[in-house]
DNA sequence: CGATTGCGCGAAACCGCTTTCACGAAAAGG
DNA sequence: CCTTTTCGTGAAAGCGGTTTCGCGCAATCG
């Protein structure tokens, strides 16, 4: 199975190449600064002319760290349908790699603290996790006990300390609004997320905090629950044409639901953005392939990745590692 | 850095409490036949009361094997766009874990035989790898030479012997065609995918072929080229109406051409499906988000990884294997 | 019933790299 | 000029499994 037909170097001939000990070629390879320049040179030589590639198995059994970063996506989230992950994964496997680390993907229901999954995190066969979005942060605390790296994509709930990134959410629910009002908008109105997940609480706040800033007061009419889906989306505008308060502007929490409401608009025969204007949120395909092509909000998401990446490598040179809030942007387009 | 509390166990403390040797402990858990049951079932008792948790690096060191499948994906691909791989990905993800295995995710540009990705490959840090949709096979007939096992997702440009998985492209292409024609089409159209690619070929034979077979010739006219983005589905679709054939049907390679297309017609003042009906390919979120929603070939992309693993593991048992190809299957809306 | 074969099992070497320890030489201090 | 540090270095002991080798014993054969 394994191939055979380069040998693989090893320390060994290296140090004869070398004309020094294995611990010399060792303390070269890993940076040691004690080391004379000539034989430092001398071990570099050596390793360009045998190929050199360490090998990481033996590397990390007598060190300890495998240089296996785990990326870690609970298998209920709503993987099937939504490239985001995948692009921030994307991302993160790119900075990882440029820093010598590997990305271990680990889609897998994250049941309790006592899964496998968990047991194999615990086992010392990663130096660090990343985790997607994860609402149930007992695991987390846990593994964080054990000292192991962690970062975690999207805000976590509750308030601890854990590193984390996140795209500003509630600033992009700001802006979008704020938007929409200088379009001449006067009843804008919003379908949230689940309020449940922090995303989702952090763009209803930001809506209604640009209604503060206008001066104006928003309607509790105004404000319709979706929980991210499309269908939810439909319903949930649905209720607000309903309601009768004259709504002229919508800001969705995401691009599916804008897309869904779109729908309602058009079904209740009033039209987008003549009517009504209408924002979502992620600038996914789906905003681009809508019509009319759907005003929305852009996170970077490969951005997102990278600074996981980046956050964790802090993390394993033994930083004190910040949360990092990236911010996002108004790409407009046609409704709104 | 590395956790503390749980001191792990080793094949000596097992050894020990089982009252067998070393050997043994190694012997019932991998497997081997020949240890009397007695044994085996102290080992697996101690193992059991131990919590042990075999070392992998150690284990790999030893064994020279890794248990990590390397997931190639070439940076170049539209990955940022299309959910298409992630969710491969993830259904690879779950078989191998099955397997005691787990997925190196490898996002990167394929550069030459020479790349860093190349040597880590050859280097036996992976016992297999799964390639996604790959152009160039210099690279991948390198790596078999060295007896790396290979699976493609996606066919083959050249009609070598790699294990591959993909959808049956040429049968969900003659479908979607033949469905046009019993719902009244007379002049069906396609717009093709990049025909430089096995699936725009594949899809582009399985549109004739239902033409062959429905007893009528397709004009010249009727075949509009795309490259599988929106944009270019809409130009296509433009061309094809410009024509004036009469085009009353069109089945796009893939749904982002399709959406792209019903803009075009939407421009042109006609509408879909009254006018013309379309069909899609892939069955997308944008099948689903799209106004009318699109008719559209869906593939069972989970389905998809999971036999690129099970591929995977069958080489790795040393099984001869054969090429996979899946079925597809329309999924009808509002479209078509 | 002695000789041959086969099976289950333990001792020990080994996988390739890391790290501790101690030693000799050079530099610093008294 | 002799002692104390400091610095660079090699020898060697692991890290935790896997695997070869050979031994003792029981089953098989002549």
């Amino acid at each position: 199975m394994a191939s055979k037909s380069a040998p693989r170097a090893t320390y060994a001939e290296i140090a004869k190449t070398a004309g020094v000990s294995e611990a010399t070629v060792s303390r070269v390879l890993n940076g040691d600064e004690n080391v004379h320049p000539d034989r430092t040179e001398a071990v570099n030589a050596a390793v360009k002319k045998l190929g050199y590639k360490k090998h990481r198995a033996a590397s990390a059994l007598a060190s300890g760290r495998t240089g296996l970063i785990a990326v870690v996506i609970d298998d209920d989230l709503s993987i099937f349908s939504d490239p985001f992950w995948a692009t921030v994964t994307s991302g993160i496997s790119r900075v990882l790699m440029e820093n010598e680390l590997q990305t271990l993907l680990m889609v897998t229901p994250l049941e309790s603290v006592d899964g496998p999954v968990a047991h194999y995190l615990m086992g010392g066969e990663v130096d660090g996790a990343i985790f997607f979005q994860l609402h149930k942060d007992a695991l987390i605390k846990r593994l964080r006990k054990q000292n192991l790296p962690i970062v975690i994509t999207g805000t976590p709930h509750s308030r601890s300390d854990f590193p984390f990134v996140d795209t500003d959410s509630f600033g992009g629910a700001l802006a979008a609004t704020k938007h929409l009002f200088s379009r001449g908008c006067k009843q804008v109105g919003i379908i949230t997320g689940d309020i449940d997940t922090t995303a989702g609480a952090a763009r209803l706040d930001g809506y209604s905090q640009a209604y503060r800033e206008s001066g104006h007061v928003p309607s509790k009419k105004l404000i319709a629950a979706g929980d991210w889906s499309m269908e939810s989306g439909r319903a949930a505008m649905a209720r607000l044409l309903e309601k009768g308060e004259g709504i002229d502007g919508v800001f969705a929490s995401n691009d599916l639901m804008a897309v869904g409401a779109m729908a309602a608009i058009e079904e209740a025969g009033l039209r987008v953005p003549e009517d009504i204007k209408i924002i979502g949120f992620d600038d996914s395909v789906v905003a681009q392939t809508a019509r009319p092509a759907l005003t929305s909000v852009r996170q970077d998401i490969v951005a997102l990745g990278e600074a996981a990446a980046e956050l964790m490598i802090a993390q394993l040179r033994g930083e004190e590692v910040q949360p990092r809030i990236l911010k996002s942007e108004l790409v407009i387009r046609e409704t709104a």
